[in-house]
DNA sequence: CAAACACTGGTTTTT
DNA sequence: CCAGTGTTTG
């Protein structure tokens, strides 16, 4: 293929934008207009025009979408192509500091991820009981909302959490507490990676020159999905490199994490000399699904201004499925599905859209019950599983004997260790020099195993060979892991490891190895299953972007779901949770299946202290003609195993003796 | 008295 | 599947 191929498949639109001699431009594009492909066919005309493909520079919300894109510029380009980089805003920081570590003066530090975030504000926060505090994931959402959105502690906490608002200053105790920590152990969490290299290139223009050499030209996808954080980091290259942004304001749904979508209305006016160009033309979908998602967006109280026209025409009208419960609907998903497969549809051909991970647990085990080959995307990657951890928190502790949260992590694997005694052993450790100094320590400490130590120092020796470092880190674990996860599905758990082995050989050294799987975890079912393999997609929503299938289902669209309870009567919330449907519903192409629980809870519609009205129920007044609605009444599948149901419970008769 | 263990219940979304 | 809670143990 060539890159005369590549625009001749583009529409006008589409080529103006991917052809554009603008030095900073926006595309407006809405779901299923070529966001993908435009910004692929960019990169290959950037690079056909004598661009180096070096100082390309792609930015993307998800490894999957960075690693698509360039297989796609390659299927194009070919060995041209070689060196286009396309990561997260994460993975492109973190190789700046790398690259750059002098100008950060950062010296040797480590990446921690959430559940390391967690442990450490757990252990700061305390116990005390019956206290008013936040939880730990409560305080580290607050925090890293502040973070992303550049904004006071003060803010923060009135937005995520308004009823500890009178706290302030106890919770400002135990952030300034974990920034000191992180400050002393050499962590950096996720927020630290963005927020040096923002800040440092805002403040050093022979840096931002620096970088400059690796980006000329920055491509960054799903614009709408950007934070404040990361426009102070695109702020500095304004003027200097060139600026090719693209998003959709429709689906914004990241605003959990500070995303703006100010960064898109109010582009123009930070980038003056910018050229704003749009999408319009719809190629995935048929006009009848384009309908119920332009619905969704027309019944807000805000202008979207968003009628999607769908270039291939009419077909076959979105159905609503109605069931009892969520155990008949995933059942008729999977029976369905079945039926579909035996009349010669492909499983690739489907995928499965759910709100939360949890409720993708309950179709997960209707499909492996009809023996139905899936992946599932989203929820716990298998990096960050317990058990994995456990296995490489030796690994950590190899790599750097002062990360204390792999002390705990280790310490506590054994019998008769718990946090505190963890706790206590691991600063006593940070005083030491190097590793050798902790095992000494370690040898004296009579709750884990004396050979333990020796495994450590052999570990010492082999640090570069990734693969056998897991094997033996595993080797020296495994009998204490069974016993921990007996009852908790070991046997599963113990097949993953084949899975890491894999991607650690990929790796030159432990850390490295550590480091970008802590960035980007990456799912069970990505690493067992090839790319090309016939199965079907189970997906949460949010991963979801970016992806279209022949046919989907929209799972679980009930009440109390859509928009989600915890939203209820907050404006901004509820409009955020209409473009998570929104989204949802735009990713089919041909067919449209949503499905819902007939839970008898009603919500009602409010209306806010401004006056906006703010809906309870997307789909509380669907017009008919939009969908074609069908209610499934009990089906057989109840009388085989009979299960309680709230209304079946009774009092129980007593059992036992009569001890009167 | 402190710390570990066993159990129960309730889950948004992600780098 | 994990986090918080109540109960046992040293």
């Amino acid at each position: 293929m060539t890159i005369q191929r590549l625009l001749d498949e583009l529409n006008l639109e589409q080529y103006q934008a991917a052809t554009t001699t603008a030095q900073n431009a926006l595309i407006l594009a809405g779901a299923g207009c070529g966001k993908t492909k435009t910004i692929v066919a960019r990169a290959a005309y950037l690079i056909s025009q004598g661009v180096p493909a070096e100082q390309i520079q792609i930015m993307t919300f998800t490894r999957r979408a960075a690693s698509e894109i360039v297989t796609r510029v390659e299927q194009y380009l070919g060995v041209q192509a070689q060196g286009l980089r396309a990561s997260t805003f994460h993975t492109f920081c973190l190789g700046i500091l790398r690259r750059y570590a002098k100008a950060f003066e950062l010296g040797q530090f480590n990446v921690i991820d959430r559940d390391d975030q967690m442990l450490m504000f757990r252990l700061l926060r305390g116990k005390e009981k019956n206290n008013e505090l936040p939880k730990a994931a409560q305080l580290l959402d607050v925090y890293s909302f502040a973070r992303n959105t550049q904004s006071k502690l003060s803010e923060a906490l009135a937005k995520q959490l308004p009823e500890m608002v009178e706290q302030k200053e106890k919770i400002l105790t135990i952030m300034q507490a974990y920034e000191a920590q992180k400050r002393e152990r050499g962590y950096l969490d996720y927020d630290d990676i963005l927020e040096y290299v923002a800040k440092y290139l805002n403040h050093s223009e022979a840096l931002v020159d620096q970088v400059l050499h690796r980006c000329q030209y920055l491509l960054v996808d799903e614009m709408q999905d950007t934070n404040p954080l990361q426009w102070l980091l695109l702020k500095p290259f304004i003027g200097k490199a060139h600026l090719f942004c693209v998003g959709d304001d429709a689906q914004s749904i990241y605003g959990f994490r500070g995303a703006d979508f100010q960064n898109i209305h109010a582009f123009k006016e930070r980038v003056p000399d910018a050229k704003v160009m749009t999408l319009a033309r719809n190629y995935r979908s048929t006009q009848e699904i384009l309908d119920l998602s332009n619905w969704i967006l027309k019944i807000s109280p805000l202008d979207y201004q968003k009628q999607l026209v769908a270039y291939r025409g009419e077909g076959i009208a979105p159905t609503l499925h109605t069931f009892a419960n969520e155990f008949e609907e995933a059942n008729w998903i999977a029976q369905d599905l079945k039926t579909r497969h035996q009349h010669g549809a492909a499983w690739q051909q489907h995928m499965i859209l759910v709100r939360s991970s949890f409720a993708g647990r309950q179709i997960e085990s209707a499909l492996v019950a009809s023996d139905i080959p899936y992946q599932f995307i989203g929820g716990v990657k298998l990096l960050e599983s317990a058990h994995v951890k456990d296995v490489l928190s030796m690994l950590r502790i190899v790599a750097n004997h002062k990360d204390e949260l792999a002390w705990m992590r280790f310490l506590t694997l054994w019998d008769g260790v718990g946090d505190v005694g963890a706790s206590r052993l691991a600063s006593d450790f940070l005083q030491q020099d190097n590793l050798l100094g902790c095992l000494e320590k370690l040898k004296k400490f009579s709750k884990v195993p004396t050979q333990i130590a020796m495994i450590f120092q052999q570990l010492l020796d082999i640090q570069h060979l990734v693969k056998q470092s897991l094997e033996m880190a595993l080797n020296a674990l495994q009998e204490q892991l069974e016993k921990n996860y007996q009852n908790k599905d070991w046997s599963r758990r113990s097949r993953d490891f084949d899975l890491v082995k894999q991607l650690a050989e990929r790796h030159m050294n432990v850390s490295a190895f550590i480091e970008e799987y802590v960035i980007e975890p990456i799912s069970h079912s990505e690493v067992e299953r090839a790319k090309d393999q016939d199965v079907v997609t189970l997906i949460t929503i949010h991963s979801a972007k970016g992806t279209e299938r022949e046919v989907c289902y929209v799972a679980n669209a009930s009440v109390g779901q859509f928009p989600h309870a915890r939203s209820q009567g907050q404006f901004d919330e509820v409009e955020e949770e209409r473009r998570v449907l929104y989204v949802a519903l735009t990713r089919a192409q041909n067919e449209l299946i949503v499905t819902r629980q007939n839970l008898f809870t009603w919500t009602k519609d409010t209306i806010d202290t401004e006056g906006r009205p703010i809906v309870g129920y997307f789909f509380s007044d669907l017009p008919p003609k939009l969908c074609r609605e069908t209610l499934h009444r009990r089906g057989s599948q109840r009388q085989k195993t009979w299960t309680f149901d709230r209304e079946d419970s009774f009092d129980k008769p007593k059992i036992g003796i009569d001890f009167d």
